[in-house]
DNA sequence: CGGCTTTGACCCGCGC
DNA sequence: GCGCGGGTCAAAGCCG
């Protein structure tokens, strides 16, 4: 598999999602949440992006976002389970951990209401899922070492390597084909937009559900009255949800290769 | 009855 | 070596 022909199948496929930013463009956002580049190079929309409190630390992002509800299940319409809730030191305000209900996925994400600001949930994700979109994106060098610290699951449990497994679904770059579902082979893409639309119900708790959440809230400020408290749970599978698959790729590219 | 959420305890890693 | 903080697990309770 030729890395040509990698680059080819994302120049087929990003475009149907979305048109405009590329994967270089991607790249390019990315860093700047890192501080590498300037704003200004940067289009309206992910300047706007930024703006609303996406930052990304090490493989984490935080999400801050304004919100009426307790930000627990009502972000994204995805299905999160919630396995734990600590309080924080310093913090009047205990966190909770969420993971993705899709088996496949090892996505976690914590929110915590921010300190300062009563209405603003922090949220943080991480081991974002896309193996959806793996066999899309190029396999670029600086992907082959850049596996995440993550913890190591206890040996003591009686599954010493299915957790492993799926962590290395998710983390490397070579989960790419392995991914179970046979829908989701790279290669020639028949119909990709269709496929791809048709395929995110059964993708629960993807990076979806770290986009959507900011494309439908454009107005933080106001998202604390009522009205776009469960706006965003609508339809994420609507083919115009496709338009921000632009920031959908923007949060998962770089995870997952960066 | 099944599934999901909640809550407390346990375990691990890091810093002092 | 000890203590603290954070993350995960697992049992119980609740809701649909």
């Amino acid at each position: 598999m030729s890395v040509s022909n990698e680059d080819s199948v994302v120049n087929r496929f990003i475009p149907t999602v979305y048109s405009g930013p590329t994967i270089k463009d991607i790249e390019t956002a990315l860093s700047v949440t890192t501080g590498a580049i300037q704003p200004q190079e940067l289009s309206p929309a992910r300047l706007s992006m930024l703006e609303r409190g996406l930052s990304k630390v090490e493989h984490k992002y935080t999400l801050k976002i304004k919100s009426c509800d307790n930000g627990a299940m009502a972000d994204d319409g995805y299905k999160w389970r919630k396995y734990g809730q600590k309080s924080i030191k310093n913090s009047p305000n205990p966190r909770s951990y969420y993971r993705c209900t899709n088996p496949r996925c090892s996505a976690k994400k914590q929110v915590e209401r921010s300190s300062e600001d009563p209405d603003t949930l922090i949220i943080t994700y991480e081991g974002l899922h896309l193996h959806f979109a793996y066999p899309f994106f190029p396999i670029n060098n600086q992907a082959q070492n850049t596996s995440p610290p993550m913890k190591k699951p206890r040996n003591k449990t009686s599954q010493p390597n299915a957790e492993d497994r799926e962590h290395e679904a998710q983390e490397s770059p070579r989960s790419i084909t392995p991914d179970p579902d046979p829908d989701l082979q790279p290669g020639p893409f028949p119909d990709p937009h269709e496929e791809f639309v048709e395929k995110e119900p059964s993708a629960q708790g993807l990076l979806q559900d770290v986009v959507p959440f900011m494309i439908r809230n454009p107005n933080p400020s106001s998202a604390s009255s009522n009205s776009s408290c469960s706006s965003y749970r609508s339809s994420p599978t609507s083919p115009s949800s496709l338009s921000w698959a632009t920031s959908y790729f923007d949060v998962g590219f770089n995870h997952s290769f960066g």
